[in-house]
DNA sequence: GTTTAAATTAAACAAGTGTTTAATTTTGCA
DNA sequence: TGCAAAATTAAACACTTGTTTAATTTAAAC
Protein backbone atom coordinates (compact mmCIF):
# COMPACT_ATOMS: atom_id res chain seq x y z
CA UNK A 1 0.00 0.00 0.00
CA UNK A 2 1.07 3.18 -0.55
CA UNK A 3 2.48 5.39 2.20
CA UNK A 4 1.24 8.47 1.52
CA UNK A 5 -2.78 8.88 2.86
CA UNK A 6 -2.99 12.42 3.69
CA UNK A 7 -1.33 15.70 3.27
CA UNK A 8 -0.90 16.54 6.88
CA UNK A 9 3.28 15.72 7.34
CA UNK A 10 2.53 15.09 10.89
CA UNK A 11 1.11 11.93 10.24
CA UNK A 12 4.11 10.62 8.37
CA UNK A 13 6.38 8.66 10.35
CA UNK A 14 10.28 9.25 9.56
CA UNK A 15 12.26 5.92 8.87
CA UNK A 16 15.70 5.75 8.29
CA UNK A 17 15.69 6.20 4.56
CA UNK A 18 12.99 9.25 4.67
CA UNK A 19 15.65 10.69 7.00
CA UNK A 20 18.32 10.06 4.52
CA UNK A 21 16.91 11.62 1.66
CA UNK A 22 15.79 14.69 3.55
CA UNK A 23 19.04 15.17 4.34
CA UNK A 24 20.75 14.77 0.77
CA UNK A 25 18.15 17.41 0.07
CA UNK A 26 18.41 20.11 2.07
CA UNK A 27 21.99 20.29 1.11
CA UNK A 28 21.19 20.15 -2.27
CA UNK A 29 18.52 22.50 -1.98
CA UNK A 30 20.80 24.90 -0.41
CA UNK A 31 23.23 24.31 -2.56
CA UNK A 32 21.03 24.39 -6.04
CA UNK A 33 17.92 25.61 -4.86
CA UNK A 34 14.80 24.01 -5.14
CA UNK A 35 14.20 24.40 -9.08
CA UNK A 36 18.11 24.04 -9.68
CA UNK A 37 17.26 21.16 -7.89
CA UNK A 38 16.07 17.05 -9.55
CA UNK A 39 14.84 14.24 -7.97
CA UNK A 40 17.43 12.28 -10.19
CA UNK A 41 19.97 14.58 -8.32
CA UNK A 42 18.64 13.58 -5.11
CA UNK A 43 17.92 9.65 -5.35
CA UNK A 44 21.63 9.79 -7.34
CA UNK A 45 23.10 11.07 -3.67
CA UNK A 46 20.87 9.26 -1.67
CA UNK A 47 21.55 5.88 -3.18
CA UNK A 48 17.69 5.43 -4.07
CA UNK A 49 15.58 4.99 -7.12
CA UNK A 50 14.08 7.64 -8.09
CA UNK A 51 10.60 6.71 -7.88
CA UNK A 52 10.94 6.39 -4.17
CA UNK A 53 10.61 10.09 -3.50
CA UNK A 54 7.17 9.96 -4.77
CA UNK A 55 6.66 6.78 -3.56
CA UNK A 56 7.80 8.40 0.29
CA UNK A 57 6.72 11.97 -0.17
CA UNK A 58 4.01 12.01 -3.12
CA UNK A 59 6.04 14.48 -4.73
CA UNK A 60 9.01 17.08 -4.50
CA UNK A 61 6.97 20.03 -3.21
CA UNK A 62 5.76 17.53 -0.26
CA UNK A 63 8.86 16.78 0.31
CA UNK A 64 9.88 19.87 0.66
CA UNK A 65 7.66 20.60 3.45
CA UNK A 66 8.08 17.44 5.29
CA UNK A 67 11.89 18.95 4.93
CA UNK A 68 10.78 22.42 6.73
CA UNK A 69 8.43 20.36 9.46
CA UNK A 70 11.01 18.21 10.23
CA UNK A 71 13.87 20.46 10.60
CA UNK A 72 12.03 23.69 12.78
CA UNK A 73 9.92 21.67 15.32
CA UNK A 74 12.61 22.41 18.18
CA UNK A 75 13.84 26.17 17.96
CA UNK A 76 9.95 27.01 19.50
CA UNK A 77 10.93 24.72 22.28
CA UNK A 78 14.30 25.59 22.68
CA UNK A 79 13.31 29.83 23.33
CA UNK A 80 10.28 28.85 25.65
CA UNK A 81 13.01 27.17 27.98
CA UNK A 82 15.22 30.22 27.59
CA UNK A 83 12.24 32.37 28.88
CA UNK A 84 12.45 30.54 32.09
CA UNK A 85 15.28 31.16 32.60
CA UNK A 86 16.07 33.25 35.65
CA UNK A 87 19.04 35.02 34.64
CA UNK A 88 19.48 38.87 33.65
CA UNK A 89 17.86 40.53 30.65
CA UNK A 90 21.18 41.41 29.13
CA UNK A 91 22.42 37.92 29.30
CA UNK A 92 19.11 36.26 28.29
CA UNK A 93 19.22 38.35 25.05
CA UNK A 94 22.81 37.29 24.59
CA UNK A 95 21.70 33.62 24.83
CA UNK A 96 19.10 34.19 22.89
CA UNK A 97 21.37 35.51 20.33
CA UNK A 98 23.66 32.42 20.38
CA UNK A 99 20.67 30.19 20.36
CA UNK A 100 19.47 31.95 16.75
CA UNK A 101 22.67 31.82 15.74
CA UNK A 102 23.63 28.30 16.75
CA UNK A 103 20.26 26.91 15.78
CA UNK A 104 21.12 28.28 12.22
CA UNK A 105 24.36 27.16 11.86
CA UNK A 106 23.54 23.81 12.64
CA UNK A 107 20.46 23.95 9.86
CA UNK A 108 22.36 26.33 7.13
CA UNK A 109 20.73 24.39 4.38
CA UNK A 110 16.80 24.74 5.14
CA UNK A 111 17.10 28.17 6.73
CA UNK A 112 18.56 28.81 3.23
CA UNK A 113 15.67 26.89 1.30
CA UNK A 114 13.08 28.56 3.83
CA UNK A 115 14.24 32.16 2.65
CA UNK A 116 14.87 31.33 -0.99
CA UNK A 117 11.55 29.27 -1.43
CA UNK A 118 9.02 30.65 1.10
CA UNK A 119 9.20 34.19 -0.59
CA UNK A 120 7.62 32.60 -3.80
CA UNK A 121 3.75 33.07 -3.13
CA UNK A 122 2.95 29.63 -4.94
CA UNK A 123 4.24 27.55 -1.39
CA UNK A 124 1.62 28.67 0.54
CA UNK A 125 1.14 25.88 2.50
CA UNK A 126 4.78 25.00 3.75
CA UNK A 127 4.97 29.38 4.10
CA UNK A 128 1.86 29.01 6.59
CA UNK A 129 3.48 26.10 8.98
CA UNK A 130 6.65 28.84 9.11
CA UNK A 131 4.86 31.93 9.58
CA UNK A 132 2.92 30.05 12.98
CA UNK A 133 6.70 29.12 13.78
CA UNK A 134 8.30 33.04 13.60
CA UNK A 135 4.56 34.42 15.65
CA UNK A 136 5.43 32.28 18.75
CA UNK A 137 9.45 32.98 18.01
CA UNK A 138 8.49 36.62 18.34
CA UNK A 139 6.51 36.21 21.47
CA UNK A 140 9.19 35.07 23.17
CA UNK A 141 11.64 37.43 22.27
CA UNK A 142 9.08 40.08 23.37
CA UNK A 143 8.62 38.37 26.55
CA UNK A 144 12.51 38.76 26.99
CA UNK A 145 12.83 42.17 26.04
CA UNK A 146 9.81 42.98 28.36
CA UNK A 147 10.99 41.31 31.43
CA UNK A 148 14.34 43.64 30.74
CA UNK A 149 12.22 46.67 30.71
CA UNK A 150 10.00 46.14 33.66
CA UNK A 151 13.22 46.01 35.23
CA UNK A 152 14.44 49.11 34.07
CA UNK A 153 17.32 47.85 32.32
CA UNK A 154 16.10 48.60 28.71
CA UNK A 155 15.12 51.43 27.25
CA UNK A 156 11.52 51.66 25.91
CA UNK A 157 11.35 53.13 22.63
CA UNK A 158 13.03 50.25 20.51
CA UNK A 159 11.26 48.41 18.09
CA UNK A 160 10.64 45.10 19.29
CA UNK A 161 9.70 43.54 16.30
CA UNK A 162 12.41 44.57 14.52
CA UNK A 163 15.36 43.03 16.97
CA UNK A 164 14.73 39.36 15.65
CA UNK A 165 15.01 41.05 11.78
CA UNK A 166 18.68 42.72 12.68
CA UNK A 167 20.03 39.24 14.27
CA UNK A 168 19.10 36.70 12.15
CA UNK A 169 19.37 39.35 8.87
CA UNK A 170 23.35 40.17 10.02
CA UNK A 171 23.76 37.04 10.43
CA UNK A 172 22.15 35.64 7.18
CA UNK A 173 23.82 38.66 5.33
CA UNK A 174 27.28 38.01 6.36
CA UNK A 175 26.60 33.87 5.56
CA UNK A 176 25.14 34.63 2.22
CA UNK A 177 28.30 36.99 1.17
CA UNK A 178 30.58 34.24 2.35
CA UNK A 179 33.05 33.98 0.04
CA UNK A 180 33.28 37.88 0.26
CA UNK A 181 33.80 38.10 4.15
CA UNK A 182 36.25 35.22 3.75
CA UNK A 183 38.37 37.24 1.31
CA UNK A 184 38.34 40.26 3.37
CA UNK A 185 39.14 38.55 7.19
CA UNK A 186 41.37 36.14 5.13
CA UNK A 187 39.27 32.87 6.65
CA UNK A 188 41.16 29.93 4.51
CA UNK A 189 39.45 27.03 6.09
CA UNK A 190 36.14 25.93 6.89
CA UNK A 191 36.93 26.23 10.67
CA UNK A 192 38.23 29.74 10.84
CA UNK A 193 35.19 30.78 9.09
CA UNK A 194 33.20 29.03 11.66
CA UNK A 195 35.17 30.33 14.75
CA UNK A 196 34.98 33.97 12.85
CA UNK A 197 30.79 33.55 13.43
CA UNK A 198 31.23 32.11 17.26
CA UNK A 199 33.20 34.79 18.07
CA UNK A 200 33.62 38.23 16.03
CA UNK A 201 30.44 37.98 14.32
CA UNK A 202 27.81 37.19 17.36
CA UNK A 203 29.97 39.65 19.70
CA UNK A 204 29.41 41.85 17.21
CA UNK A 205 25.93 41.20 17.02
CA UNK A 206 25.34 40.95 20.77
CA UNK A 207 27.31 44.32 21.25
CA UNK A 208 24.70 46.12 18.52
CA UNK A 209 21.26 44.77 21.00
CA UNK A 210 22.94 45.64 23.56
CA UNK A 211 23.56 49.04 22.84
CA UNK A 212 20.25 49.16 20.91
CA UNK A 213 18.59 48.19 24.32
CA UNK A 214 20.48 50.10 26.94
CA UNK A 215 21.62 52.97 25.30
CA UNK A 216 19.98 56.45 26.39
CA UNK A 217 20.31 59.79 23.90
CA UNK B 1 25.88 38.86 -38.13
CA UNK B 2 25.75 37.68 -34.83
CA UNK B 3 25.63 40.34 -32.69
CA UNK B 4 27.51 38.45 -29.94
CA UNK B 5 31.45 38.36 -29.99
CA UNK B 6 33.04 38.32 -27.04
CA UNK B 7 32.63 37.65 -23.55
CA UNK B 8 33.11 41.12 -21.40
CA UNK B 9 29.30 42.42 -20.78
CA UNK B 10 30.86 46.58 -20.71
CA UNK B 11 31.65 45.99 -24.75
CA UNK B 12 27.40 45.24 -25.41
CA UNK B 13 25.51 48.27 -25.80
CA UNK B 14 22.40 48.25 -24.57
CA UNK B 15 19.09 49.18 -27.16
CA UNK B 16 15.84 49.40 -26.06
CA UNK B 17 15.06 46.05 -27.31
CA UNK B 18 17.56 44.77 -24.71
CA UNK B 19 16.69 46.79 -22.03
CA UNK B 20 12.92 45.87 -22.19
CA UNK B 21 14.53 41.95 -21.91
CA UNK B 22 16.58 42.63 -19.01
CA UNK B 23 13.87 44.54 -17.07
CA UNK B 24 11.49 41.55 -17.65
CA UNK B 25 14.13 39.56 -16.67
CA UNK B 26 14.94 40.91 -13.53
CA UNK B 27 11.63 41.19 -12.37
CA UNK B 28 10.65 37.13 -13.52
CA UNK B 29 14.24 36.16 -11.44
CA UNK B 30 12.80 38.21 -8.69
CA UNK B 31 9.71 36.43 -8.08
CA UNK B 32 10.31 32.86 -9.37
CA UNK B 33 14.61 32.79 -8.58
CA UNK B 34 16.72 31.98 -12.02
CA UNK B 35 16.49 28.40 -12.49
CA UNK B 36 12.94 28.97 -11.98
CA UNK B 37 12.19 31.29 -14.79
CA UNK B 38 12.63 30.12 -18.13
CA UNK B 39 13.62 31.92 -21.55
CA UNK B 40 10.18 31.46 -22.64
CA UNK B 41 8.62 32.84 -20.05
CA UNK B 42 10.49 36.10 -20.38
CA UNK B 43 10.47 36.17 -24.29
CA UNK B 44 6.74 35.81 -23.91
CA UNK B 45 6.14 38.78 -20.87
CA UNK B 46 8.77 40.67 -23.40
CA UNK B 47 6.80 40.16 -25.95
CA UNK B 48 9.94 39.18 -28.19
CA UNK B 49 10.74 35.33 -29.56
CA UNK B 50 12.80 33.44 -27.56
CA UNK B 51 15.93 33.44 -29.80
CA UNK B 52 16.10 36.73 -29.19
CA UNK B 53 18.21 35.96 -25.80
CA UNK B 54 20.23 33.74 -27.24
CA UNK B 55 20.56 36.36 -30.37
CA UNK B 56 21.45 39.56 -27.96
CA UNK B 57 23.10 38.32 -24.87
CA UNK B 58 24.56 34.64 -25.69
CA UNK B 59 23.23 32.71 -23.04
CA UNK B 60 20.33 32.31 -20.19
CA UNK B 61 23.54 32.30 -18.02
CA UNK B 62 25.09 35.68 -20.05
CA UNK B 63 22.01 37.45 -19.69
CA UNK B 64 22.21 37.02 -15.56
CA UNK B 65 25.52 38.47 -16.19
CA UNK B 66 24.82 41.55 -18.27
CA UNK B 67 21.85 41.91 -15.86
CA UNK B 68 23.85 42.54 -12.72
CA UNK B 69 26.38 44.85 -14.43
CA UNK B 70 23.71 46.91 -15.60
CA UNK B 71 22.15 47.27 -12.21
CA UNK B 72 24.99 48.12 -9.83
CA UNK B 73 27.27 50.34 -11.69
CA UNK B 74 26.16 53.27 -10.06
CA UNK B 75 25.35 52.17 -6.57
CA UNK B 76 29.32 52.88 -6.27
CA UNK B 77 29.03 56.41 -6.77
CA UNK B 78 26.15 57.37 -5.01
CA UNK B 79 28.91 56.53 -1.50
CA UNK B 80 31.45 58.28 -3.32
CA UNK B 81 29.66 61.48 -3.70
CA UNK B 82 28.22 60.75 0.25
CA UNK B 83 31.97 60.19 1.45
CA UNK B 84 32.66 64.02 0.37
CA UNK B 85 29.97 65.18 1.60
CA UNK B 86 30.64 67.86 4.47
CA UNK B 87 27.95 67.11 7.41
CA UNK B 88 28.10 65.65 10.75
CA UNK B 89 29.52 61.85 10.86
CA UNK B 90 26.42 60.74 12.29
CA UNK B 91 24.25 62.54 9.74
CA UNK B 92 26.33 61.03 7.33
CA UNK B 93 25.79 57.59 8.54
CA UNK B 94 21.84 57.82 8.39
CA UNK B 95 22.30 58.90 4.97
CA UNK B 96 24.39 56.10 4.41
CA UNK B 97 21.43 53.81 5.46
CA UNK B 98 18.86 55.74 3.79
CA UNK B 99 20.98 55.32 0.33
CA UNK B 100 21.44 51.75 0.80
CA UNK B 101 17.89 51.19 1.83
CA UNK B 102 16.74 53.38 -1.04
CA UNK B 103 19.20 51.38 -3.91
CA UNK B 104 17.81 48.06 -2.44
CA UNK B 105 14.23 49.31 -2.75
CA UNK B 106 14.82 50.74 -5.92
CA UNK B 107 16.37 47.14 -7.35
CA UNK B 108 14.51 45.11 -5.28
CA UNK B 109 14.43 42.49 -8.23
CA UNK B 110 18.16 42.52 -8.69
CA UNK B 111 19.59 42.40 -5.21
CA UNK B 112 16.90 39.31 -4.88
CA UNK B 113 18.43 37.07 -7.58
CA UNK B 114 22.27 38.64 -6.43
CA UNK B 115 21.68 36.56 -3.06
CA UNK B 116 19.92 34.11 -3.86
CA UNK B 117 22.67 32.97 -6.93
CA UNK B 118 25.45 34.62 -6.65
CA UNK B 119 25.46 32.17 -3.22
CA UNK B 120 26.10 29.02 -5.61
CA UNK B 121 29.51 29.08 -6.83
CA UNK B 122 29.21 28.22 -10.69
CA UNK B 123 28.33 31.94 -11.54
CA UNK B 124 31.64 32.95 -10.08
CA UNK B 125 32.38 35.40 -12.99
CA UNK B 126 28.96 37.58 -12.08
CA UNK B 127 30.42 37.00 -8.18
CA UNK B 128 33.27 38.47 -8.87
CA UNK B 129 32.26 41.73 -10.49
CA UNK B 130 29.68 41.92 -7.30
CA UNK B 131 32.69 41.32 -5.07
CA UNK B 132 34.45 44.20 -6.16
CA UNK B 133 31.67 46.29 -6.07
CA UNK B 134 31.14 45.50 -2.65
CA UNK B 135 35.10 46.71 -1.44
CA UNK B 136 34.43 49.51 -2.98
CA UNK B 137 31.29 50.17 -0.95
CA UNK B 138 32.88 49.26 2.24
CA UNK B 139 35.78 50.98 1.94
CA UNK B 140 33.77 54.57 1.24
CA UNK B 141 31.99 52.41 4.41
CA UNK B 142 35.54 52.71 6.33
CA UNK B 143 36.17 56.44 5.23
CA UNK B 144 32.99 57.30 6.83
CA UNK B 145 33.04 55.57 10.10
CA UNK B 146 36.92 56.49 10.73
CA UNK B 147 35.82 59.90 9.99
CA UNK B 148 33.19 60.11 12.86
CA UNK B 149 35.86 57.93 15.35
CA UNK B 150 38.72 60.88 14.28
CA UNK B 151 36.47 63.54 15.46
CA UNK B 152 35.46 61.84 18.57
CA UNK B 153 32.24 61.38 17.85
CA UNK B 154 31.95 57.54 17.30
CA UNK B 155 33.35 54.96 19.55
CA UNK B 156 36.39 52.78 18.44
CA UNK B 157 36.11 49.30 19.48
CA UNK B 158 33.44 48.54 16.72
CA UNK B 159 33.90 45.68 13.68
CA UNK B 160 33.34 48.32 10.82
CA UNK B 161 33.33 45.59 8.88
CA UNK B 162 30.10 44.22 10.44
CA UNK B 163 28.14 46.99 10.21
CA UNK B 164 26.86 47.00 6.29
CA UNK B 165 25.85 43.45 7.30
CA UNK B 166 23.75 44.76 10.03
CA UNK B 167 21.94 47.85 7.57
CA UNK B 168 21.81 45.66 4.66
CA UNK B 169 20.81 42.39 6.44
CA UNK B 170 17.97 43.45 8.76
CA UNK B 171 16.62 45.25 5.38
CA UNK B 172 16.59 41.88 3.70
CA UNK B 173 15.08 40.20 6.00
CA UNK B 174 12.72 41.93 6.57
CA UNK B 175 11.89 42.13 2.83
CA UNK B 176 12.46 38.55 2.95
CA UNK B 177 9.73 37.87 5.18
CA UNK B 178 7.53 40.21 3.92
CA UNK B 179 4.11 37.99 4.07
CA UNK B 180 4.88 38.13 8.03
CA UNK B 181 5.90 41.58 8.52
CA UNK B 182 2.54 42.43 6.78
CA UNK B 183 0.64 40.66 8.98
CA UNK B 184 1.76 41.45 12.17
CA UNK B 185 2.06 45.23 11.23
CA UNK B 186 -0.81 44.90 9.65
CA UNK B 187 0.43 46.49 6.29
CA UNK B 188 -2.47 45.90 3.79
CA UNK B 189 -1.87 47.60 0.76
CA UNK B 190 1.59 48.39 -1.25
CA UNK B 191 1.87 51.90 -0.02
CA UNK B 192 1.51 51.38 3.48
CA UNK B 193 4.35 48.80 2.90
CA UNK B 194 6.98 50.81 1.73
CA UNK B 195 5.95 53.70 4.05
CA UNK B 196 6.57 51.04 6.90
CA UNK B 197 10.11 50.62 5.33
CA UNK B 198 10.85 54.24 4.97
CA UNK B 199 9.61 55.31 8.43
CA UNK B 200 9.79 52.74 10.84
CA UNK B 201 12.59 50.33 9.59
CA UNK B 202 14.87 52.88 8.88
CA UNK B 203 14.76 55.10 11.51
CA UNK B 204 15.04 51.27 13.65
CA UNK B 205 18.43 50.55 11.56
CA UNK B 206 19.43 54.36 12.45
CA UNK B 207 18.84 54.19 15.40
CA UNK B 208 20.92 50.71 16.04
CA UNK B 209 23.73 51.69 14.18
CA UNK B 210 23.64 54.92 15.66
CA UNK B 211 23.32 53.07 19.23
CA UNK B 212 26.34 51.07 18.31
CA UNK B 213 28.68 53.76 17.50
CA UNK B 214 28.43 56.46 19.80
CA UNK B 215 27.19 54.25 23.11
CA UNK B 216 29.78 53.99 26.08
CA UNK B 217 29.57 51.43 28.84
C1' DG C 1 16.13 49.93 -56.85
C1' DT C 2 19.51 46.78 -55.66
C1' DT C 3 22.47 44.87 -52.28
C1' DT C 4 24.09 43.63 -47.87
C1' DA C 5 23.82 43.13 -43.09
C1' DA C 6 20.85 42.94 -39.10
C1' DA C 7 16.69 41.56 -36.94
C1' DT C 8 13.12 38.34 -36.37
C1' DT C 9 10.75 34.18 -36.82
C1' DA C 10 8.90 29.21 -36.47
C1' DA C 11 10.59 24.86 -36.12
C1' DA C 12 13.49 21.42 -34.58
C1' DC C 13 16.95 19.66 -31.44
C1' DA C 14 18.67 16.80 -27.72
C1' DA C 15 18.56 16.68 -22.97
C1' DG C 16 16.34 16.94 -18.60
C1' DT C 17 12.05 17.41 -15.78
C1' DG C 18 8.48 15.25 -12.14
C1' DT C 19 5.53 11.55 -11.94
C1' DT C 20 3.28 7.02 -12.84
C1' DT C 21 3.09 2.24 -13.97
C1' DA C 22 3.64 -2.41 -13.64
C1' DA C 23 6.69 -5.89 -12.43
C1' DT C 24 9.85 -7.75 -9.10
C1' DT C 25 12.11 -8.35 -4.66
C1' DT C 26 12.11 -8.06 0.22
C1' DT C 27 10.01 -8.18 4.60
C1' DG C 28 7.20 -9.45 8.56
C1' DC C 29 3.91 -12.31 10.41
C1' DA C 30 0.69 -16.52 10.77
C1' DT D 1 6.77 -22.50 4.86
C1' DG D 2 3.45 -19.68 2.84
C1' DC D 3 1.35 -15.42 2.05
C1' DA D 4 0.13 -10.70 1.93
C1' DA D 5 1.87 -6.09 2.50
C1' DA D 6 5.63 -3.06 1.79
C1' DA D 7 9.68 -1.73 -0.56
C1' DT D 8 12.24 -1.29 -4.64
C1' DT D 9 13.09 -1.24 -9.38
C1' DA D 10 13.53 -0.08 -14.58
C1' DA D 11 10.94 1.78 -17.97
C1' DA D 12 7.85 4.79 -19.90
C1' DC D 13 5.08 8.93 -19.71
C1' DA D 14 4.13 13.61 -21.25
C1' DC D 15 6.18 17.90 -20.76
C1' DT D 16 9.61 21.65 -20.30
C1' DT D 17 14.19 23.10 -20.74
C1' DG D 18 18.14 26.15 -23.31
C1' DT D 19 19.95 26.46 -27.67
C1' DT D 20 20.52 26.20 -32.72
C1' DT D 21 19.11 26.25 -37.45
C1' DA D 22 17.59 27.89 -41.58
C1' DA D 23 14.34 30.74 -43.66
C1' DT D 24 12.18 35.17 -43.88
C1' DT D 25 11.47 40.04 -43.02
C1' DT D 26 13.22 44.60 -42.03
C1' DA D 27 16.58 48.36 -42.37
C1' DA D 28 20.22 50.92 -44.12
C1' DA D 29 23.76 52.18 -47.54
C1' DC D 30 25.08 52.92 -51.97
Amino acid sequence: MHPIRNNTMSHIELNDKKIQILNVAERLFSEKGFEGTSIRDISKEAKINIAMVSYYFGSKERLLEALIFHKTVDLKLQLENLLQEDIEPLEKVNKLIEIYINRICLNKGIYRVLHFELYNKKREKSLQAFTELKKGNLKSVESIIKQGQAQGVFRKDVNIQLITPTIIGTFFHFHMNRSFFEEIFDLKTEEMFNNYIKNDLTKHIQQTIKALLVYEN
